[in-house]
DNA sequence: ACATTTGTATGCTTAAAAACATATAAGTCT
DNA sequence: AGACTTATATGTTTTTAAGCATACAAATGT
């Protein structure tokens, strides 16, 4: 039941609400919870129930499904201003996978109730949401194919440019502005550890990428984006 | 602008529609239209645009998307009163797969325009729009993880029960109740046309199904659930 | 009815990635 | 600071599945 100053709630930021009255934003600010993880800290877990729809107001989250013999599988990143736990919210359902900070992070929880209220009375934001998943499912499809058909080089490749287009650079224009372990990264690049850390120095050494620590500097944008292709 | 007896249309027999009132009904039944498809013919190609949403009144479709060096991966199978292009319609995008009968098909395609307009005004129909896509998602994000994860023999049991979910059984109750060649089967299960053969082969031996040309006989759900489970 | 194409089946070879084994570097904790 | 744990790095072996070749059966076209 937070309630700061309403000109500078995360709600009155977001485009996804922009459709929403004056009052029904009131409503939601006045059901919605702000909590703080710090990083590594699970924010629900596969199995659990939903209590509302979660906005990440700061941090990043990622999120992933237990697979065979206990492999994650990361199935979504998370940023600033983005959602989580909606599917299963939506859906519905329980959690059908794990939310877990990797770097200290906001969270923002609406009560669940008055969000479908609201989503039942007003068209045009139902409407936004239908769009989103619709996007979603999309971008799932597609990611299923390339975790299934590309060759680790390709996977991993892919894997980085996403993370450039999630998350951007730093100032210097080149450093990605996340830092994974390099297990993260071959959880999100359907692969092992070792291979992760072994494409990752074959990309080092042919100077796509610079490496120093979980620093990652991509070099050349449009080598990745050929090795990505390729398979 | 088929109009046929309003009382066995489609629309009024589907649960999704529900919600819907008795002018809403009416005014998709005026606006959708009904056509035929012969086995194998093409409905929509990945990069074309959604004119409607399409509704499969009779037959079965396949939905693949094209991947590495043309090679199909299959994301989704439906079946009488499913619907098909949902996606990129309520995306706003083009198709990211394509659609294809499995056999002899009718479908029924309700314009665009006239959808959204309901879906805008009536938000307990949205509310069950964006149930059915969290679901899809979920679905999707589950199967990234197993085409992934599991082992040929793993995946394809996995198909095969999958397929036993969607299509049922025979009146003999064992037999599934879809004809799939075996290149589609290896592009549901993200494997090549040999391996599905092999592998249907090995079950056969184990007598964990029976193969009699394209029809497949589950006699041990038990086992290929085990299969299924242990990679 | 025949030729031609397409689908199914199986064996063999090769390539890709996992699994395993260490080694070293970097953090974390008294 | 030193002990201990965790993360990164790299070499070697083994497993898995793809790729390729060939044979045969079934469906299709003329």
């Amino acid at each position: 039941m937070d309630k700061k100053n309403e000109s500078t709630h995360v709600i009155d930021k977001m485009t996804v609400f922009k459709d929403l009255t004056k009052n029904q934003k009131k409503i939601l600010k006045e059901n919605s919870a702000i909590s703080s993880y710090k990083k590594n800290e699970i924010i629900y877990k596969e199995g659990d129930k939903p209590t509302g729809l979660i906005f990440l107001a700061k941090g990043k989250v990622k999120i992933f499904k237990e697979g065979v013999g206990g492999r994650e599988q990361i199935v979504r990143m998370a940023k600033q201003n983005g959602f989580i736990g909606f599917r299963a919210l939506f859906a519905k359902q329980n959690y059908l996978a794990t939310a877990q900070s990797i770097e200290s992070s906001e969270i923002c929880t609406i009560e669940k109730r008055c969000l479908f209220d609201i989503l039942e009375e007003n068209g045009k934001f139902s409407l936004g949401i239908i769009e989103f998943l619709a996007s979603e499912l999309g971008f799932s499809n597609t990611r299923t194919v390339t975790l299934t058909q590309k060759h680790i080089r390709g996977r991993l490749a892919e894997s980085l440019l996403f993370l450039k287009d999630t998350y951007g650079f730093e100032s210097d224009g080149n450093t990605l502005k996340v830092y994974l372990s390099r297990e993260d990264l071959a959880n999100l690049s359907n692969m092992t550890t070792s291979n992760a850390i072994r494409t990752l120095s074959s990309f080092s050494n042919e100077e796509v990428i610079a490496l120093e620590g979980k620093k990652i500097c991509i070099l050349d944008k449009a080598a990745l984006e050929r090795i990505s292709e390729l398979g």
